[in-house]
DNA sequence: TTCGATTTTCAGATTTCATTGAAAATCACT
DNA sequence: AGTGATTTTCAATGAAATCTGAAAATCGAA
């Protein structure tokens, strides 16, 4: 039967309401990742293996997500380079799987990585290059110069403690964010969640 | 003479280079907003106000990014309404002048609130609502729907610890920044900028 | 209130980016 | 090496976001 490795004991309607909201999860995911600058489609991958947790094939993930194999193949490329899922291999199958990384905080951190790489350093790149660009203050009066300057300073400074803080949660063994974050969070300084916890359960 | 309030007495050649490395920092600025999913002409317009410091009208900015009336007035609408610029009106002068809010971390505070508010939020609402969409975990052998409870959980966690924290640095008050991350800084963690600051003079 | 200067709006043109699909390349196995 | 299954690449297509420009609305001064 196809029903192998998929499917335990469990009624069809509690596994509709288990597809429904797996794709819910993908459809905000992915709806994220366009908002991120992601491709849609790479966002949607990743968070199929990530909900699923189990790991899948190109085909498999053609079918439930209803893209082409092409897509399929350079999303996955993307995120094994990101490292948030790995390439599996089955015994006696020619086909490669794929499994996302389960931890959420080296999960988190890998985005926050990429994502810096992508929008921080170019920046502070250029800034450092547009400021030996204009460094001629030759005389006094250059007022709007040193403004420049001053300016370029200040963003490049900004920028550069963000990154470094970032860093040091982004990096490799950044253990850091979790605790750093909690230690931050505890200060009372106006919470604004707009929802309130709703999770039951947990009791039994 | 048309030369007025913009032009001290300042060599050709030096205000060409002032020129120049403002067009960078405005092409780098821009570049930056489109990796961020911000339209690019609202980032120069940002960009350029920054960096000049000066407040200016509808067709400076149009003439000096060259872009259209209609797109500098988007663009200046929703800069104001991330509150990282303001009008200013001149006595006896019908025009409107904009002009950057000129602290660099005010600034970055607004920009992380709006992305914050873009980027993450609607993440947390909608894996709230997914939570509540599936909840009935009836028997036992259910395991993949608690597994799914558990990732959603964790993802949520995850991000709202993230935006706690970023609300404290974000919020309108969060002097939080600067002294967080200062603080965070100091503990030596590999440290990687590629480029050394090359930042001269300051001296005399 | 009237008038002209200024700003806003928005349908259509343009540009940018993601996706497809099929051909080419790769790869595991014999 | 040969073979067929699987993956990768990339030109062409499609979709979405952005921008323009001119008409309509707004606004301040007289």
């Amino acid at each position: 039967m196809a029903a192998a490795r998929n499917t335990p004991d469990t009624s069809p309607e509690a596994r509709a309401q288990l597809l429904e909201a797996q794709d819910r999860f993908i459809a905000s995911w992915g709806r994220m990742g366009s908002v991120w600058g992601i491709s849609r489609t790479m966002a949607e991958v990743h968070a199929l293996l990530y909900i699923t947790g189990q790991p899948m094939c190109t085909d498999e993930i053609m079918e439930r997500l209803g893209v082409s194999r092409g897509n399929v193949s350079m999303s996955v490329r993307s995120l094994l380079e990101w490292g948030v899922i790995e390439k599996v291999r089955h015994a006696g199958d020619r086909k490669e799987y794929f499994q996302a990384e389960q931890d959420v905080w080296s999960m988190l951190r890998a985005i926050a990585r990429e994502r810096i790489k992508r929008e921080v350093d170019p920046l502070l790149d250029a800034l450092d290059e547009i400021g030996e660009l204009a460094p001629q203050v030759e005389a006094k009066s250059q007022e709007e110069i040193r403004a420049l300057h001053k300016r370029l300073d200040e963003i490049r400074d900004g920028f550069g403690l963000i990154t470094t803080l970032a860093h040091k949660f982004a990096g490799p063994r950044g253990a850091g964010l979790q605790t750093a974050a909690r230690l931050l969070a505890k200060a009372p300084v106006g919470r604004k969640r707009t929802h309130e916890r709703t999770r039951k359960g947990d009791a039994s």
